[in-house]
DNA sequence: GTCTATATCGGGATAGAC
DNA sequence: GTCTATCCCGATATAGAC
């Protein structure tokens, strides 16, 4: 996109970023990086003074762009029905923007969880506040009650596997690559009538 | 169970296995499999000759055991509703005993994903044979008409996410791990009556 | 700021005594 | 079969020239 017009602070960050996705923080090689931002490593230390504050600046640029708007579309005046379609618009959108960044959570945990679970915490995401809505949307016989620890973890369950387990799923439903970029499109739809459907009345 | 009486050759699976299982192929140290075993480094290498042949070794262990009871439940004389039922139990009753299990199937993919993928092939573990049980169902008016490769992913995914995301979960929702027990627990019913409703007509 | 060269460390694998 | 000691490579990190 812009080949040389990029500083190389700028440069490190994208190169840090698709590998310690596709990698994760322990399996991600400061060389590799280097290599992918067209430097050496001595400079990978010179601007982020370990791998570890390189992650971290990575993930924080990750985590600012990806919650915000979450939160934003839980606090808004739609009803619920339209914020759930919105949420999985809005989720599978980043995925499809960010395919390994899953992978790159579940490894995060099992690695550092503690930074990225502050995170959490700092942006006061919280699910939870959906309930009054959803108890007075149920009262006024718009939907089915539902409690939100469940269905917010079947949404994002749903939008992430075939990202994350993309080679099982393609090998034991035999598809293609092309065959599971439709298989992807297909899901919006699929997984929004799923969730709508077990909210109705 | 038997702490004497087992054979240094299953300790060193055993060790291997929790191992491997809590921190993936390429993050498990050898000396943390010796030590967990109670031997040393060496004695690993006497047994398996390599790292990648004790990995092997554990996987096929839990493979042999996963799958076939899976296929068997599929090829069963079941009702479609029932086998999906059962399907989700047997899912969710491995996670419990094994609730590190996803993680691992995830860093092998991003790792070493070939040997694993073979044994789909191998084991011949294919939903879509349930594709003509449905259609059959469905032209009798029993069930809502669907594709397999979109609500076997669908339960999949619904088991595994709070065991791969259980910080995030736990975190977001602010249970402790009590909470999360009784919360796991009433998954089962919540992913059955999901599902179960999304086919029903 | 950017490079080359090197120090340092950790982990898989091997040698060889017992 | 089981151990200790060691080799060897790869990866992070640093030193120092330009």
């Amino acid at each position: 996109m812009k080949p040389k017009e990029e500083t190389t602070e700028a440069q490190i960050l994208n190169a840090a970023r698709s590998v310690f996705i596709a990698k994760g923080l322990e399996c991600a090689r400061m060389q590799e990086i280097a290599d992918t931002a067209g430097i050496n490593k001595a400079l990978l230390h010179y601007y982020f003074r370990s791998k570890d504050k390189l992650f971290e600046a990575v993930f924080n640029d990750i985590a600012s762009n990806l919650f915000p708007a979450m939160q934003q579309l839980l606090d808004s005046e739609l009803g619920i029905k339209e914020k759930l379609t919105f949420f999985v618009k809005i989720y599978l959108k980043t995925l499809h923007e960010n395919p390994f960044l899953p992978a790159f959570v579940i490894n995060t945990l099992y690695s550092n969880p503690e930074p990225f679970l502050r995170h959490f915490k700092d942006i006061g995401l919280n699910p939870m506040l959906l309930q009054d809505q959803i108890d007075d949307e149920a009262a006024r016989g718009l939907i089915r009650p539902f409690k939100p620890q469940h269905v917010i973890v079947n949404i994002v369950a749903m939008c992430i596997l075939p990202f994350v387990a993309r080679p099982i799923v393609q090998t034991i439903f035999t598809m293609d690559d092309e065959a599971y970029s439709l298989y992807l499109q297909q899901r919006e739809n699929e997984i929004i009538g799923f969730v709508l459907n077990s909210i109705s009345l």
